[in-house]
DNA sequence: AATCGGTTGCAAACCGATTGGATTTCAACC
DNA sequence: GGTTGAAATCCAATCGGTTTGCAACCGATT
């Protein structure tokens, strides 16, 4: 097992001393003479020398590595928040370590820490804050110790710790959605709502309800059926609501995997949609284009919700100013699974 | 801003050397009294303390860290593969960065260089092994360089250098499901072929060649169409297709987004699939299940691929004895794309 | 020849841990 | 009471860089 060749190393084969390679590497402010500059990087070329970043960020106190917590990376929401990261990290010379939580508070806790080892320039927090009351209150103290250590910190969504946040509004995109079916003539709306202990959940049910009061419908708690934001869970959701006596005219879900969970079981059924029951996704993921009848969804820029976090918590690290709060906007994408109901 | 607590602060108001503390902390088998050891616990804990990971990174010469490189997180092909990965790595303590190279070369070794800066521990190549001559040169020659500082390396599809594997058999994979619409009695059959410069590209051709060659049906090299592993490769590829004088009677594509792509542009044109045409995927995403029809598609374990490829690199890591190449199953998975030609 | 300001380069401290080997402690034994 | 050896503890080198203070050197000016 060979070691890799060392600063010492190139300035010993250069003639110079250990503070003069370093500086010809880093090019620093510090003036070094043309011929010395030229010698040392000619040896750096012959040995190909790259400093490591292990005793780089020893001796900087500073990493270049951003910590990325998701619920699931192989879930579509999530892959592409990431990948807007991940590129805005790479323009900005950033590497990203990807954690996924699955959302339970101890794993996500435990991440934090070992990144926090592993002295992270910034964290990230994508997909929607928790709400378990423990969490909560280690997360906090966490945030604040990470605040006085000089770690960036991100959140995605609204999060209920104090953190620069991009995200958008989450409420009122559930409330435009459930909005849109009441305009097309349904009252009696289902909604296909998320995992519990999720501040988006929390956040997205309440939209529902603010459309159901600003048409004077009254709320029906048997139509808000939870679910895990997953093709499955969306199965199972149309399954409990065949279970009520009568089904909805229409169905808002806080995500589109679901509604397309929702949409496969009821085709299987025979039910046919629009016709017999209309659907409003939200996120807009690719296969929303491609289910049959392409869904209508509420859009969130998911990419550039990544790609602009990533570049707050750049402008963070940089000591530049930046907006507490940036807000994104959604909108709602009209394809082909509403329909005005009959009568 | 306030430092993290060291492990000399430790030591100092627990009144250890920083030996000891430092035994007590990684509980190490030199001996230590029980009374010592519970002394500097309590300090840990009152403190908070936890060690820099950077630090001991330097000091024993090895991180933690593995490095992961995808064509794009994007893809539910790589997020699939990403997610098995990260479940294994966090079973056994190691963080994973994840690094998109969208197939070009140069980023990829960019990437490469990047990561072993950081000293990574290993380093997983997931996707298929790019051709380009110049790229091979110096990966081969990165790859050496790796054996030699001991970084493992795991590649997961056929790789051209030198590497432990854990892959399918592409060509074969590629082969059996031609074969199956060969079966259903299509002899002129279209491909959608992946992109330039990738080896998996190369290799699922040749399956589609081997099964015609097996049933004695002529290559017709205007029936394979170059695409991009995506949903819009598909219905592009389907726009060149239309412009061939007769369509094919079916179409064996090399990857699931871009049958789907085809899919829906075929619908789009009026075509009913299977009745008019007949459609076989690979990769069995989950939104094969959800697409009308559901698309017939060969299975790869995608999740499967990842997390065996991360096991392979630990024990790798642990100088454990293991095969050089591990072979995973593809299977056919029979859904509602494909009939018998009439006639 | 002495002085001077600007270049250039060096030695050494430091970052925060690990670890081999030296040193101390202390109970048991002669 | 002195010796001994194992157990417990500590010292200091080391990992591979960055950075600062200081010294040497340079040609030009007085």
């Amino acid at each position: 097992m060979k070691k890799n060749p060392t600063i010492a190393d190139v300035a010993r084969k250069a003639r110079v001393s250990i503070a003069t390679a370093s500086r010809v590497v880093n090019n620093s402010d510090h003036p070094v003479s043309a011929a010395t500059r030229r010698r040392v990087l000619k040896v750096v070329a012959e040995m190909g020398f790259a400093p490591s970043e292990v005793a780089r960020a020893l001796a900087t106190r500073q990493t270049c590595m951003i910590g990325v917590i998701v619920g699931d990376t192989n879930d579509p929401y999530f892959s592409a928040i990431v990948r807007g990261i991940e590129d805005v990290a790479r323009e900005n010379g950033y590497i990203v370590i990807v954690c996924n939580s699955d959302r339970i508070p101890a794993v996500e806790l435990t991440y934090v820490r070992t990144l926090l080892n592993y002295r992270v320039r910034g964290l990230i927090f994508a997909g929607g804050g928790l709400t378990d009351e423990n969490y909560l209150r280690e997360m906090r103290a966490l945030v604040e110790q990470m605040e006085r250590r000089n770690v960036g910190v991100v959140g995605l969504s609204e999060h209920l710790f104090p953190a620069c946040e991009v995200t958008i509004d989450n409420r009122a995109a559930v409330r435009d959605g459930t909005s849109y079916l009441i305009q097309y003539g349904h009252r009696r709306i289902g909604m296909l709502s998320g995992p519990a202990g999720l501040n988006t959940t929390r956040l997205r049910t309440e939209g529902y309800r603010d459309a159901l009061q600003a048409a004077g419908i009254a709320f029906d708690p048997a139509l808000v059926i939870p679910g895990d934001f997953r093709f499955q869970g969306g199965i199972r959701a149309i399954e409990r609501l065949l279970a009520i006596d009568r089904l909805p005219t229409a169905i808002m879900s806080s995500n589109d995997e679901m509604a397309i969970g929702a949409m496969v079981a009821l085709k299987q059924r025979g039910l046919r949609i629009p016709t017999d029951i209309s659907l409003v996704g939200l996120d807009d993921i690719l296969s929303t284009q491609y289910v049959d009848p392409p869904l209508t969804t509420v859009q969130i820029p998911l990419y550039e919700m990544g790609a602009t976090g990533m570049r707050q918590l750049v402008r963070l690290l940089n000591d530049e100013e930046i907006e507490p709060v940036l807000w994104l906007n959604h909108t709602l994408i009209e394809r082909q699974s509403v329909s005005r109901i009959a009568g």
